[in-house]
DNA sequence: CAAAATCGGTAACCAGGGTTACCAAAATAC
DNA sequence: GTATTTTGGTAACCCTGGTTACCGATTTTG
């Protein structure tokens, strides 16, 4: 019944480690229920009852939330092998906290969260993988958004800027290094606007602290740079 | 060798549903390191590797993190049944991301990632318990941090304001309501000034959009209020 | 009950950074 | 090769919100 998705599944984090044989228990397991949705569909709507873990399988769905205001704001598109409700899943809340919705035609594979967690009487090692490796991804997504937040909750420009220079000089290891993003990459990053960081870096480079040309950077003052962090 | 701190265990969430007898099997399992530490000690170094999700048994101990500039920020301080390390240690990195110090003398006790998520030939149920706890543990802390992402990252106080007053007014379904959190509490979850917050709910208040009296407060135009959000 | 601390509204001042618009350099398309 | 698009630097204008300081109202302490 799943074989036909055995490509999808080989390539997706949450069956890293999960051969072809153990999956097929896993699912015998877990009865994960497969739905077929229509370009536009809803494949799930925020604040209703959570149906589970959803991983796509064909086609592709995108995770939308709605804010305040009911506007409706992209948070990924996701295509096959990729998950969405990994984090509502666990976490105790009975509501989707998202909503999402078929992009294309497509087909989405909803895993039952209380069977993941909950006694499974076959007590199956695959299965026992499959929550270890939804730990794993829950924690990295947990570790991304904290680092999100360090940046978001970084109040001045100059602070946002030698931060990240920061932290790049740190990763590379020598002052002199290729920026990771465009211009407007790095703006969208630090939520600023693009040529409010154009000239606070161009004054950055007129007091001697930094030099650069286009993608390519020079660290000159890291101590006046840490001092400008924070 | 476990006993004494029975009452500790029976009020961390780490081990809920898990009883005295069977906590016991996880411990033989797992076999956790118990340490001590002198005031001021360090407990964890960050950059340094990854020693196991700590549980702190007795005293205090503050988790703090070192931003680019050098300077300490604390980001927590633990007591008794609480952890730290929970997000680091299932997400791959093998260092510290944090530092922890002692901030009294203080009793830690360290849970090896590696056995909570690896094969253990027992596979007892309480093990597995111990890992869907987990689970549910960093999820949420997944969903707390992406709730705080999306307030950052809303850059006019207006907006900050109009989406935490739209929240709770749906949460609490009518217009009128105690605000959960006083002046200077809500002004640092936003992350502004007091003074400014302050300033703008006047403001709003002027154009008849909402009306407050100290901790009491009143929507009156949902849908200005709906504007102004994003 | 009086004293002290906390809480929250107000005002003046001003700096940081958003906005807009324009232009030159570089990359890409045709 | 030229034409087009993308990328990024620059400048002028001005609005939002931080800072500081003060004061009255409330709550807490003893």
């Amino acid at each position: 019944m799943f074989k036909k998705w055995l490509k999808v599944f080989s390539q997706c984090d949450l069956f890293k480690g999960i051969n072809p044989e153990e999956l097929n228990l896993v699912f015998n397991c877990l009865k994960p229920k497969v739905s077929n949705y229509e370009k536009n569909d809803w494949v799930a709507v925020a604040g209703e009852k959570f149906t589970g873990l959803g991983v796509v399988l064909a086609g592709e769905v995108v995770v939308v939330k709605e804010n305040a205001a009911g506007n409706r704001v992209i948070i990924a598109v996701n295509t096959p092998g990729e998950m969405f409700g990994e984090m509502a899943a666990f976490s105790g809340e009975g509501v989707w906290p998202v909503s999402v919705t078929a992009r294309t035609a497509c087909t989405v594979m909803f895993l039952p969260a209380g069977k993941i967690v909950g006694n499974c009487e076959m007590l199956c090692a695959s299965h026992r993988l499959l929550v270890t490796n939804l730990l794993e991804i829950v924690s990295h997504k947990a570790l991304m958004l904290h680092r999100k937040v360090e940046y978001l909750a970084i109040k001045s420009l100059r602070g946002k800027i030698s931060t990240f220079l920061l932290e790049n000089y740190k990763k590379m290891g020598k002052p002199t290094f290729l920026l990771p993003l465009k211009r407007n990459e790095l703006a969208d990053f630090l939520n600023v606007s693009r040529p409010s960081l154009s000239r606070e870096m161009c004054r950055l480079r007129d007091e001697g602290v930094i030099d650069f040309h286009r993608e390519s950077i020079k660290i000159r003052e890291v101590n006046a740079l840490r001092n400008m962090a924070e």
